[in-house]
DNA sequence: CTGAAAGCGCTTACAG
DNA sequence: CTGAAAGCGCTTACAG
């Protein structure tokens, strides 16, 4: 059934169905009446493909992350999804695991399907952003970057500010009358990076010192639990822990209880993200909320904009917060 | 950039460009040579709208789920979003809220995008499914549900046997000597209804009384931890409580341990999606592995079969295996 | 107010 | 081996 069917049956042309259909132009009401009966009759729905293929849009955007099953990447995904649902555009999802080679067969599918613009979800996007050959297909469509930057003329960016949201811990375990304090780092990210500057800046703020007291570690609840290990082992004093991660946070906090440390009355912990495992912690974990749904509704209003080539668009920073748990 | 434009620069008719392109019909090497060498000068992809508009296909398919922010939900999609990627199809994520009107919205978008196939996730679907304004719009491409079933010519199943899984962790408490076993169920889903029968069953086979022990709760932290408190104040001996989820039974854990209880010595607790919840509770949860993984995996399997039309699918039910932790 | 025609960018029989 | 032409299902100037 298509839009031939439909005149014919009508007994119209196809242009005024489409007229019709789309309310635009000028059809008698009586002729508007009968086309529209007629495709109520057939429940008439138009073909996206077809119309694609005159307005050059399929009303699509792609959304790349790393792994929707991480709390923080779906929470984004999750908003972003949502808000352009409400704005009638469907999202195509795509988990590119931080690999290179990923991203650039996701970004050459959805952009052969020309999608109308792509939001990247993570600062990962940093480095694989500026690749020559993932570089190009950006080009193609309005980019929005989440918690980072690209250096391209259509793309902006919707920052959070991590590097103030690991202050903010630090300056609250001084506060708590905490004076030996570590960090536990994950990944290369630029987030990454910016947490752990923001560790510095902090302990020189507070006249600490931080030598031999940042623990890398994996990104798991395992790796936290060795870094607590590796903390317990240093031979340093220690009495507050910041993580970059709620997730090695808990591990850091099994880790400490498991060798009989309490918490928060020897050492302190905090943990980032302000997601659900901060509240499943036990004890709850103090916490940095980074405001995911927040950086993602952003994401779409810039996303929404630069498609619709309004004006007034420019890149933004967000603020985190201190959350405060029973850890601290 | 065109196939016309590439026609006209090679010096050929567009049907030769896309014999090249397609690697179909027979073309002399000499073309063909002279044919590649302009497409990679201008690194020439083919629009996949005009593409879909012969095909009737954009080789997409459409995830419709509850709430990707749900683990569970979040490693099926994931794994579907993957292995569809892996097979050059594009996945268009729907977070539906397990809304009705939700729903409705989602997939009239997604046929008329002609989508490939549509993949349910979650039992919630089979009420929304059988709705007599959905069920049209499922018939329009095929259908795989996860963990439900639909009555449909092209609809297919892929079922976990929650009742199963919960009888498992009601045996496993008796084995530990439990007699006086609750148990926490959630939402009104047929997965939930089948959880449920699954402990009746699990009890009566055990000899068991279930009169008044069956609490009803929020499917969240707060709900375990309310359930915990209504059986504590309840007046009936409890030694074991079997949850519908990870997420109330780290709940309930929290509840007894914040009573005085001790778990496991006291009260043994089982929780049920073996999620990376179930990890952090302290102490670890014994739960229930209902591997969304190997079946989101069987999903994708099934669908592309539907897709190619090939021969021999039909529905399968995945068994729930016990993973024991330090909460029994 | 309405229709004929061109155009969107491909693929695919059908001739030659 | 190669090209002209039709067709996929719409929208949109342009006439009338």
């Amino acid at each position: 059934m298509n839009i031939y069917d439909i005149a014919k049956e009508a007994g119209v042309s196809i242009a005024t169905v489409s007229r019709v259909l789309n309310n635009k132009g000028t059809v008698s009401a009586a002729t508007k009446e009968r086309v529209e009966a007629v495709l109520q009759k057939n429940s008439y729905v138009p073909s996206a493909i077809a119309q694609g293929m005159v307005s050059k849009s399929l009303r699509t955007v792609a959304v790349l992350t790393v792994d929707i099953r991480v709390p923080n990447y779906a929470r984004m995904s999750y908003t972003i999804e949502r808000e352009f649902s409400r704005r009638n555009y469907e999202v195509i999802l795509c988990n590119t695991g931080g690999d290179r080679e990923t991203t650039l067969k996701y970004l050459r599918a959805v952009t052969k399907k020309q999608v109308d613009g792509i939001v990247l979800v993570g600062s990962i996007f940093n480095t694989i952003g500026a690749d020559p050959e993932v570089e190009p297909l950006l080009r193609m469509a309005p980019v929005v970057v989440a918690n980072g930057k690209l250096d391209l003329p259509n793309s902006y960016s919707v920052l959070m500010d991590d590097a103030y949201g690991i202050t903010l811990a630090v300056e609250h375990l001084w506060e708590r009358g905490r004076r030996n304090i570590f960090y536990v780092r994950d990944m290369d990210t630029a987030s990454a990076i910016a947490k752990r500057d923001g560790f510095f800046l902090g302990m020189k703020r507070c006249g600490l010192d931080v030598a031999d007291r940042v623990i890398q570690t994996q990104d798991t609840m395992e790796g936290g639990i060795r870094a607590a290990e590796e903390i317990l082992h240093s031979g340093l004093p220690c009495d507050g822990i910041v993580c970059g991660e709620d997730l090695t946070a808990v591990g850091v906090t099994k880790g400490l209880l498991r060798a009989g440390v309490r918490i928060p009355e020897d050492v302190s912990v905090t943990g980032f993200n302000n997601s659900i495992y901060a509240r499943l912690c036990e004890p709850e974990l103090t916490t940095v909320d980074n405001k995911p749904e927040q950086v993602a509704l952003l994401c779409v209003q810039l996303l929404e904009n630069l498609i619709d080539k309004s004006d007034a668009y420019s890149s933004v920073t967000i603020q985190p917060e201190l959350v405060l748990g029973k850890t601290t």
